[in-house]
This record gives structure tokens, C-alpha cells and sequence, in this order.
RNA sequence: GGGCCUGUAGCUCAGUUGGUUAGAGCACCGCUCUGAUAAGGCGGGGGUCGGAAGUUCGAGUCUUCCCAGACCCA
């Protein structure tokens, strides 16, 4: 302890009461084996053979006694290797009790002393020990009168106050005593048996399962009993001959009772009625008690496979359902404590593994990964988080993480699991609004094979392929990988599927094609949610109330009570996959482009140009329409040759190269020059040397120390990687940029329609200032216009409008006005 | 002291049997899209993959040692 002074030395004690002369030194290694007089050997229990009350036998049979202890031993080492007592302080003397501290014990147990255990539960000296017996260890009035009979008795020399470290009760705070106590333990020695069954178990995290049989190996005895009084009532009964019964059924039980058993029947086989039966032993026919103590909790834990499951009324029964096919927990702790009690008792019972995989997962940080402590104010309590964030998206951040390490949980982690689950919201509304408008009934309204799309056949394999791989996930207890495969599902779902898919739903007219979207969306969300229903068991509920049991009163009544969905491997298209990534990357890299050359989308551009392997040929061209309405674009071409779009430019790294190649340097760079840059571009992607011959010599370069960089063709912006270079035309005609105006204005006037409150089928007069530009651009496009925004009139001047706004479209303020029909 | 696990971007983490220029989400910044979206998209900054040595044509990945942290045991 910091900031406690020592205790005073016996030196300056007795320079303080008027000196001392020095008579001589002796080494404390002489006085070992010095026998002395006790301040209380006049006490019966200080003087019981063997120890008082817990006899040690052999000590008992040698007659040695408390009083025969009393001599100088040497304290020895901590297990660091200090030692126990030291001269620096006080007397440099310390008293040990081997019955009334941990140390002191573990001394007197190797020096063979006695132990003088004085206490009962209640903290009160038991019989033997005079005047004290009955009187509480902790009353601070009975320590003052010991120091006072010390005092008498001329056995103390100072007395002084003192701080030290000193256990107290967590809950109540009540100091606590040392106490030794007798406890019940299981022999282990037919551990070997439990770690045969350690092998029939899978474990997660695969090492669990060296770790149980590393307990195994390394436990003692098994200590069973608890001085507490509620829990299970060990069924031991104890003689006055020192022996013990385990009695094993109730019906045992009454056959020996002899007294009690009416108190005890109709009740739960615990404390206070156990206590009152007491039984004849069955061959001394003595009569015994049973002891006090009841059974640690894992017993009850431990034993719950066969207790819970009728093993006793109906073996048949309890076949069906054992083992179990899963044990969860957290398992800093569960080694040695329930994994370990289910695998004793399922041996004993059975010899075999009571459970089939135990996945076991580590402790819940906060989300910076700390321990959460109320003090630190990181603490997350259930009920607070569950009104939060909602329960669904606290599951999804559980089962997002692999469980082998801490979790971690908090707000901004749920938060973005809250926005996936948006996600899924969202597209099951979007549905849900269009659905509902049309009259669309999944029962009768099916789509035919030739109906589909291949967007259609595209997400009805991503969905498929996501049953596929969800059943193996599950199955594997890898939760974590399928959350990861739902998120990119949703994204493709909702920001492809739906996106690209918008404008089918929102025609007017209904037939087959309109007819196929609905169907493949209600399949691919009805078959979501029944994959994703045992981790967001309520939204998915939610959903299918209304997507399934509205509709069809046939259908069961809950999610969770439908099939598993089945994937239907045929529908796997993975060519089709594939097509539609390479779509996507496609249009991300000409966004990309875009975003180079500072071109938002809403302007319309003349060409995009792409270049990739002949298999991206195919797809690009089939796919035209798409990447041309994604990006805005009016035309594609496909760029057979990469210098189409774009060169390279080679230079040699002349800070690299002048330190290998001195002198040679110049003929190099004019050798390297003489190379076709595509030619070396192509040997760099591979991470090939490029040989240089100058003159009669060859030169050797590593990609490293060329500096490449990409040129591209006059007015195209490019990007290029994963083998595919897109490029896009960035010249602007006057009709490009009257249109990429007009676009503006639509987007301006969705705006005022939305902020309006008007319904999205409303129709509406259009009203722009007058403006020559605005006006030419408008003209041009007049029927997109009007088309996209539901107009029916335009007229210039907004005079009189019902809404007005003004805003800036490629720099001219313009105001516009709409006005309902 | 022994065993086991971990160390990858500011944070939380992926990274298959060793294989092109190491990724995602969050956060930050810029641009952008949007009549399903409390959303979305593109880009940027930010990495000695804990350190060192070795095996290999090639190491985040395999081996050895060291450092740090967590857990179990003593």
C-alpha cells in the first residue's frame, strides 16, 4: 500500500520508553526451533491432540498440539520468490494461525502444524476457547477486551493503529474472517472417461475443445458443496461413526426415513424440509443427518440434458431429444464450470456427449472495444437499447460478428445495421405502394418463364444462390459470413433491382412485363424474409404478415412457422451473375469517369467508350441500354484495341535507374523509348522485367523503376482497372447542354411538385421565366419535359403559378411555377 | 512460468489451399444522384499487414524468435 507508513520498529519502540542497550545479535536463522510460550495455551482447544476442531490425524496420532506448535519456523517464500516476512519492520517477527489465513495455512500444511479454526458461520468463537466462546470475531468491543487481557497477562508490548488491505463483503460490506470449513468433493479420477467424449462435440472456436481437455487433465477433485441455503439439497447423510450416505431416490429416501418424512412429503426436495428426515443407514443402521450444505449450481446445470428430458419416466422420449444439438454461452469461465458439468454428468450417465457443437462466443465490449462499466459510462443496459435501436438490428449486430471474438456493441454500430434493415423496409414498401395500386395478387397473378427480364432472372438467381449459401452457413453455425451475403444482397436488391426496375412498375398499362416484375420482386421478398427470420424474427414477421397471410388465409400463420426455403439450383445462373457485375463495374468506372472530368450526371454526353476482353464484348453490347441510361450517355462503342481510348507514357525512374545504370543511362532511356508503351505496359501489369538492348548490351528493368502514366485520347475522360478501361467523350454540344439543362429544370420542378405536397400522379401547369436560353433548351425538349413532370401546359412568365420557386440552372436564375390541373 | 487466442487504415473488422496494385463498413472531405429511400453513387486522404529473420519465383497468409494484449492454468 501506498502512503502507509511502516509499523514502528521494536528498536525505536523501546528508544522511545527510555532507550535499550544492545546485549547481542542474533540471526533470525538461529532462532529457528525456539520454543515459546503462548499468550492463550491455557485454552482447551489449544491444547486438543491434532488440531481443534479440524483433526489432522497424523498429528493427532504424534500428540502434537497448538501449545507443542509454538516455536520459531522460517516464514519462506512467496510463490514470486520474496520473503514472507521481512526485518525492516516492527518486531520482524510475524505469529502465523495456519486456521485463520490463507498463507498461514498453506505454511502450517507443509511445516506440519496444527490448525486452531475458532469461528462458526456467524463469525463467533465455537466451544473450547473460554471466555470468547460465543463472543463475535468482528466486534470491535471483544478485540479491545483481548488486548486488554494481553495487557494483563503482560504479553503485549505496543499496540498501534495500522492501515492494511482487508477483505469485506461486496453486497453488505461487512468485514469477512478467514474461516476453514469441511466441503464435499467428487473424486476425478476416471477424468479420462469425460475426455473420450470431448471428441464426439464440435467445438466453436475450434481450439474449445483443447481447452476442456487441458481442464481436464489439470483439475483436482471436484468441489460440489456450498454453505449457502438455497439450492439443491446435496442427499448425503452423515453418521455419528464418521461415515456418509448418498441416498438416490425419493423412494430410497422413505424407505429409510425413520423420522421427518411426513414433514417432508408434498414438498420440493429442498431446504428446510430435507432437513427433517433423517434415515437409518442401511448397514450400520445407525441414525444419520443430512449435512447442511447444498450443491454448487452446476450440479443443477450440469445434469439439465438428462433432468428436463424424462430420463428417468421415459427413456424413449428422452432419446428423441438427446443430445442436444447445441450449447451456447459465453465461454471465458464455462471451461470449468457448465461445459465441464455437462460433460461429467453425461459420462457418468451415459458415456456419451450430451450435447453435438458448442458454440461458444467472448464477451460483449462497448464498440471502441472496451469492457463496459457503469462507471466509465460506456454501459449499454438491455431494455434502454432495445427502445433504441429496436431489437431486430440489436440481433443483426450480434450475428454480423464472429463470436470467437469480444463483440463489440453499441449505437453507431447498430446504426448502420438499422440502415440495412431500412433498406429492406423501403423495397418491401416501394412494393407494397405499387402493388397495392395496380391490384397485383401474387396468387393469381404468375409470370411465365418468357416473361422475365433477364434484371427478373438476374435477382432470382442472386436469391437462390443466397438460400444456397445461407443453408450452409446456418448449418455451419457461421452466421457472421450470412449476415455479410444479406447485406449485398439487399444493396443489389434495392439500389439495382429496384432501381433499374423503377419505370416497369410505374406504367400505367398492365401486361406480362409489368405482371413479371411484381411477381419476381414478391418472390425474391418473400423468400428474403424466410431466410432472415431467425435473426430479424420482427420485421420479417411484419412483412410477411402482410405480404403472405394477408393474402392467402391458407398460409401458416407465421414466418416462423413456414419451411426453410429450398434453393432451386437451375435458377443459379452464374454467367447471368456475372454479366450483371461486370454491368455494374461497368457503370461505376464510367461514373468514375464522370466524376474525373467534373461532369455530373445530369448532363448528357455524346459517347462512352469501352475496352475489355471479348466475354465483356458481348456483355457490354447486349447490356447497351443500360449503361447508356445509367450514365447518361447517347451512345456506346466498344474499343477493340485499348489505344483507342488511351496510351501510356513510359519514363525511366532516373532517380532508380542513374545509381545502376551510370553512364549507360542515356542509351537506355533512348532505347526504352524505341519500345512500344503498350508493349511494356503489358509486361509491368504482369510483373515482368522489361530487357532493354543498347547497343551490344542488355539492360535489365524491373517494374518498379518505371514511371507509367496513362494519356488519354484528345477529350476523353478515362478509367481504367480490373482489365476493363472505360472512357467517355466530354465534349459538349449546344444540344447536350440545352438537354443537361432541361434535365435540371425537371429535377427543380420534381422538387417544387414534392415540397408542394403533390401526389405523385398529380397533373400540372409549368410556368419558367422568360429566358432565351432556358427557352431554347426548352424547346428543343419540350416533350420530355412535360412528359416527366406531368405537364400539360408550359407557358413562360410565372405570374399567377399556384407554387413558385426560384433557382439556378447552369448559372441563370431561373423562377418556375406549377399549378395543379 | 506453461497453454491457447489475437495483433491488417483514425475506429470495428474481412482476407479461401501462399499468387497481379491488401479490401469492406464507420468517421472525415469533395463531387453527385434521387417521386420507394432518415437512403444511394463516384472519388480523396489515411497501411513499414506488431517487429526481426527464414522457406519460396512469390508471404498479410507457412516456419522460428521477439514485443504487446486477452483468456485459461500455476
Amino acid at each position: 500500500m501506498k502512503n502507509v507508513p511502516k509499523l514502528k520498529t521494536i528498536a525505536q519502540l523501546f528508544k522511545e520508553r527510555g532507550g535499550y542497550t544492545l546485549e547481542g545479535t542474533v540471526k533470525g536463522a538461529e532462532m529457528v526451533g525456539w520454543e515459546y510460550e503462548g499468550p492463550y495455551d491455557e485454552l482447551e482447544a489449544q491444547q486438543h491432540p491434532g488440531g481443534y476442531p479440524f483433526v489432522k490425524p497424523e498429528l493427532e496420532k504424534a500428540g502434537v498440539t497448538a501449545v507443542s506448535c509454538h516455536r520459531v519456523i522460517d516464514g519462506g517464500k512467496d510463490s514470486i520468490g520474496n520473503d514472507i516476512v521481512v526485518a525492516g519492520e516492527g518486531t520482524g517477527i510475524v505469529h502465523i494461525a495456519p486456521g485463520c489465513g490463507d498463507i498461514d495455512n498453506k505454511i502450517g500444511k507443509k511445516l506440519g502444524l496444527v490448525d486452531i479454526a475458532p469461528l462458526d458461520d456467524e463469525a463467533k468463537y465455537i466451544e473450547g476457547f473460554g471466555w470468547l466462546t460465543g463472543k463475535s470475531a468482528t466486534d470491535h468491543e471483544i478485540t479491545r477486551q483481548i488486548i486488554d487481557e494481553l495487557k494483563r497477562k503482560e504479553f503485549l508490548v505496543h499496540v498501534e493503529r495500522y492501515p492494511h488491505v482487508y477483505p469485506h463483503c461486496w453486497r453488505s460490506g461487512d468485514e469477512l474472517v478467514f474461516r476453514i470449513v469441511n466441503e464435499w468433493y467428487i473424486n476425478m479420477d476416471w477424468r479420462d472417461r469425460i475426455k473420450k467424449i470431448v471428441d464426439d462435440i464440435r467445438w466453436i472456436p475450434e481450439w474449445g475443445s483443447e481447452r476442456e481437455k487441458e481442464w481436464l487433465e489439470n483439475m483436482g477433485d471436484w468441489m460440489i458443496s456450498k454453505k449457502r441455503f438455497w439450492g439443491l439439497a446435496l442427499p448425503i447423510w452423515t453418521f455419528e461413526d464418521d461415515s456418509f450416505y448418498v441416498v438416490g431416490s425419493k423412494e430410497e429416501l422413505k424407505e429409510l426415513a425413520v423420522e421427518g418424512w411426513e414433514e417432508f412429503e408434498g414438498n420440493s426436495p429442498h431446504r428446510p424440509w430435507i432437513d427433517k428426515v433423517k434415515i437409518r443407514h442401511p448397514e450400520t443402521g445407525l441414525i444419520g443427518s443430512r449435512i447442511p450444505d447444498v450443491g454448487n449450481p452446476w450440479l443443477d446445470a450440469g445434469i439439465v440434458p438428462y433432468s428436463t428430458m424424462k430420463y428417468n419416466e421415459d427413456r424413449e422420449y428422452w432419446e428423441k431429444w438427446f443430445p442436444a444439438d447445441l450449447v451456447t454461452e459465453c465461454f471465458p469461465g464455462q471451461f470449468r464450470n457448465w461445459f465441464y458439468s455437462l460433460l461429467a454428468m453425461s459420462t457418468v450417465m451415459e458415456d456419451r456427449a450430451p450435447f453435438r457443437t458448442l458454440l461458444g462466443h467472448a464477451l460483449v465490449n462497448d464498440e471502441q472495444g472496451r469492457e463496459m462499466h457503469k462507471s466509465w459510462g460506456n454501459a449499454i443496459w438491455f431494455d434502454e437499447a432495445a427502445e433504441k435501436m429496436g431489437v431486430d438490428v440489436m440481433r443483426w449486430q450480434y450475428a454480423a460478428q464472429n463470436p470467437e471474438h469480444n463483440l463489440a456493441f453499441g449505437y453507431s454500430v447498430g446504426d448502420e445495421m438499422r440502415r440495412h434493415i431500412l433498406t429492406l423496409w423501403n423495397t418491401y414498401s416501394f412494393f407494397i405502394t405499387y402493388a397495392s395500386l395496380d391490384g397485383f395478387d401474387p396468387l393469381t397473378d404468375s409470370a411465365g418463364p418468357e416473361d422475365l427480364t433477364r434484371l427478373d432472372r438476374w435477382i432470382l438467381a442472386k436469391v437462390n444462390q443466397l438460400v444456397k449459401q445461407s443453408e450452409l452457413y446456418y448449418e455451419d453455425f457461421q452466421v457472421f459470413k450470412l449476415m455479410k451475403e444479406v447485406t449485398e444482397f439487399l444493396d443489389d436488391l434495392s439500389n439495382w433491382y429496384v432501381r433499374r426496375n423503377r419505370r416497369r412498375f410505374w406504367r400505367s398499362e398492365s401486361d406480362s412485363d409489368k405482371t413479371a416484375a411484381y411477381s419476381t420482386l414478391y418472390t425474391v421478398l418473400v423468400t428474403f424474409i424466410k431466410v432472415t427470420a431467425p435473426i430479424l424474427p420482427f420485421v420479417t414477421e411484419k412483412i410477411y404478415q402482410n405480404l403472405v397471410v394477408n393474402i392467402d388465409p391458407d398460409a401458416p400463420s407465421s414466418v416462423h412457422l413456414t419451411d426453410f426455403p429450398k434453393a432451386d439450383s437451375s435458377l443459379i445462373d452464374t454467367a447471368l451473375i456475372n454479366e450483371v457485375d461486370a454491368i455494374i463495374t461497368v457503370v461505376g468506372m464510367g461514373r468514375a469517369a464522370r466524376n474525373k472530368a467534373n461532369i455530373k450526371i445530369r448532363q448528357p454526353l455524346a459517347e462512352i467508350v469501352v475496352h475489355g476482353t471479348s466475354d465483356l464484348k458481348t456483355v457490354v453490347l447486349r447490356n447497351e441500354e443500360q449503361i447508356l441510361e445509367e450514365l447518361n450517355i447517347k451512345s456506346l462503342r466498344f474499343a477493340d484495341m485499348e489505344s483507342e481510348i488511351i496510351t501510356y507514357d513510359v519514363k525511366p525512374n532516373f532517380a532508380l535507374l542513374g545509381k545502376r545504370f551510370g553512364a549507360n543511362l542515356k542509351n537506355v532511356t533512348t532505347a526504352l523509348s524505341e519500345i512500344a508503351a503498350e508493349e511494356v505496359v503489358k509486361k509491368v501489369r504482369k510483373r515482368l522485367n522489361i530487357t532493354i538492348k543498347a547497343g551490344e548490351q542488355h539492360f535489365e528493368i524491373a517494374p518498379d523503376e518505371l514511371l507509367i502514366s496513362e494519356v488519354p485520347v484528345e477529350n476523353y475522360s478515362v478509367v481504367s482497372g480490373q482489365n476493363i478501361v472505360v472512357g467517355i467523350n466530354t465534349v459538349l454540344s449546344d444540344g447536350l447542354i440545352f438537354e443537361g439543362m432541361v434535365r435540371d429544370l425537371v429535377r427543380q420542378i420534381q422538387n417544387l411538385r414534392k415540397d408542394s405536397g403533390l401526389r405523385v400522379e398529380d397533373r400540372i401547369k409549368v410556368a419558367v421565366s422568360d429566358h432565351a436560353e432556358i427557352q431554347t433548351a426548352l424547346n428543343a425538349n419540350r416533350s420530355y419535359f412535360l412528359n416527366e413532370v406531368l405537364g400539360v401546359e408550359l407557358r413562360s412568365g410565372v405570374d399567377g403559378a399556384e407554387f413558385t420557386n426560384t433557382v439556378k440552372i447552369n448559372g441563370i436564375t431561373v423562377e418556375i411555377g406549377i399549378t395543379r390541373v
